[in-house]
DNA sequence: TTGTAGGCGTTATCAA
DNA sequence: TTGATAACGCCTACAA
């Protein structure tokens, strides 16, 4: 690996590097026929700045860095194309990472990626995320942070979030309005941003229609782990079962429909299922399963420009605002391909 | 943001930068009191050292280029995920990049990604990728490179791939024993090796139980695009309809499960479907589909080893071979949950 | 045992 | 218009 250096060109040229690195630059102060030479030599030798210097003496390394929960996922792998369209425009690069989900591993890869320079962060919290005070110490050393989907109210950083409370509402309600009473719903960890808002919409759903909110149909599970299907089966052995899942995370969904076709369950005939996901398959699959689809990729844009704009601001920059990205919800009727995606408002 | 660094040290302690240079890396020649001086005033204001600095000096960057068609497929993130794992713990970063099925792009962005000083590549290549010798020019400059998946055998480089042949031929031979004789084959775009080779493990199988190979029975799809419908509705409409379909990734199994069930046909009473895949939710939603999984994750960390090995190679290394991965046969029953998993040999 | 000087590739300041 | 020098943070040969 040779690598060209403009001291190289400097030594072919009889220039001096700071002429090189001048005329590169079209700095006005060089003659034209300086520039010339230089440029065509460069470009002729096929010159590349080591983007390793260069970050040494800017002091900034032109990488974001993500860190979700985990890539193996599809809504994290969305987002993360997102951000990379963006970051790659914008010109800069992406080191993912990944929390597994724990705590501890957070920390440790935070400050890794802090470590490793890269000039702001990305954020999806693990679900096993309470406290948040060592990210609030970065961010109190003005070091860029934006987080997304798994947020914090705790962190006045800019947050980017699918409208959970809206499309659970959409989701809860479509199914009233199909004749479902008992809506059984299956959330995650129930300290999760997230978690509390898909909740509220469901209740806050069934309040307007003046249904129940029945404690029994509620459940969390744990993320990345495979507990599905025990509560589902304890679900659907109640008198009388529910007559229809809302779940608020694709893999749940999945899990409670392989359930529900292991026993022999009609989909939706007896009993609906709605899932807030974002799997793409489920398109492919469907119906019978009616989604809340979650904007995965704008997710991820948005983020990045947030983060982005932050890292290169100059003067003050606005206060840090959640933003709220509405969600579509994609009916799936049992017969035929009959299919119905309506985009949904952003809620208050 | 502070970032403290030996001189902050030096002058603290004062201390020469060499001194604390020498005293934080342990060496011999330190009086073991200065050690622990050092040592400690580091561990006490948190020292950590600029990672930008060391890969100027050491002109390495220890970070890992992978460059895949997409990032938002279950197996290419399956892939990454084994990536990092190794990655990490050697101490490696990993930088993702996508060519997005395209040939140009896959070439700037791995122009971007050498130009990035990342210290090696892994790549999966673009679908429409028919040329290497760019890729061919960079590794005859010695830089490391490692292909996995879709690999190309004009080039010398280590290549991870999946027993392609022996998982197509046990899907066929699987489909052929429970009485299938009109298997229709849906692969992806031909001059793919790893389109090849399940062709290859199809045909072989069928003769070996000595049934026809019939060419209307055998299509191909272009990748990132949705024309499975057409295409399997095609098939379908001809007399007499295959039995069973074998479709070459889990895309085109997923389009042809949703055409089978919109027809009302029934799987896998009627007509069989097994995948070369390694989708996650296939798991959940089984039966009906089998699968030929892809150990994705492993792949990614044998890729990961290779190239590290390759990095870091201070002696002669021994040549460059391919390495083949054995899949799993899962085959999962209509009825009940049956399913059956069978650790496939790798085939010569 | 510790300090000085030089260099990795680049740009900015100052001098010529 | 161009060149010499210093600096970014770190390491190491050489000197003391």
């Amino acid at each position: 690996m040779d690598a060209i250096t403009i001291k190289d060109i400097g030594r072919a040229l009889n220039l001096s590097t700071s002429t090189v690195s001048r005329a590169l630059r079209g700095s006005y102060e060089i003659s034209p026929e300086t520039k010339r030479l230089v440029m065509e030599y460069a470009e002729r030798v096929n010159y590349r700045p080591n983007p390793i210097a260069l970050s040494l003496k800017e002091n900034r390394s032109r990488v974001l860095g993500v860190i979700v929960p985990q890539i193996a996922n599809n809504f994290f792998s969305q987002v993360i194309n997102g951000i990379e369209a963006i970051a790659y425009n914008r010109g800069y690069h992406v080191i993912i990472m990944q929390s597994h989900e724990n705590y501890e591993r957070e920390i440790i890869t935070v400050q890794q990626a802090v470590d490793r320079k890269v000039d702001g962060l990305l954020i999806s919290l693990s679900s096993q995320t309470h406290d948040v005070s060592y990210l609030k110490a970065l961010h109190e050393k003005n070091f860029p942070i934006v987080l997304f989907d798994r947020v914090s109210s705790e962190l006045d950083t800019p947050q980017i979030i699918a409208d959970n409370y809206g499309g659970a509402f959409a989701a809860t309600e479509h199914l009233i309005q199909n004749g479902r009473r008992r809506i059984a719903h299956i959330g995650i960890p129930t300290y999760l941003s997230i978690t509390k808002e898909r909740l509220a919409g469901y209740r806050d759903a069934l309040q307007q229609y003046e249904l129940p909110y029945d404690e029994t149909l509620i459940r969390h599970v744990n993320l990345g782990q495979h507990e599905v299907d025990p509560i589902v089966d304890d679900l659907l052995n109640q008198t009388p079962p529910p007559d229809a899942f809302f779940t608020a995370s694709d893999r749940v969904a999945l899990g409670c429909m392989a359930v529900l076709r292991r026993r022999g369950v009609a989909i939706p005939e007896q009993v609906a299922l709605i899932g807030f996901t974002n799997v793409m398959v489920a398109d492919l699959l469907a119906p019978p399963m009616s989604t809340v689809e979650q904007p995965a990729q704008e997710i991820g844009q948005l983020a990045a420009e947030q983060l982005i704009e932050r890292i290169e601001a100059k003067r003050q920059l606005p206060p840090a605002t959640t933003h709220k990205l509405p969600t579509r919800l994609i009916v799936r009727e049992s017969s035929g391909l009959s299919q119905l995606t309506q985009n949904l408002p952003a809620s208050a």
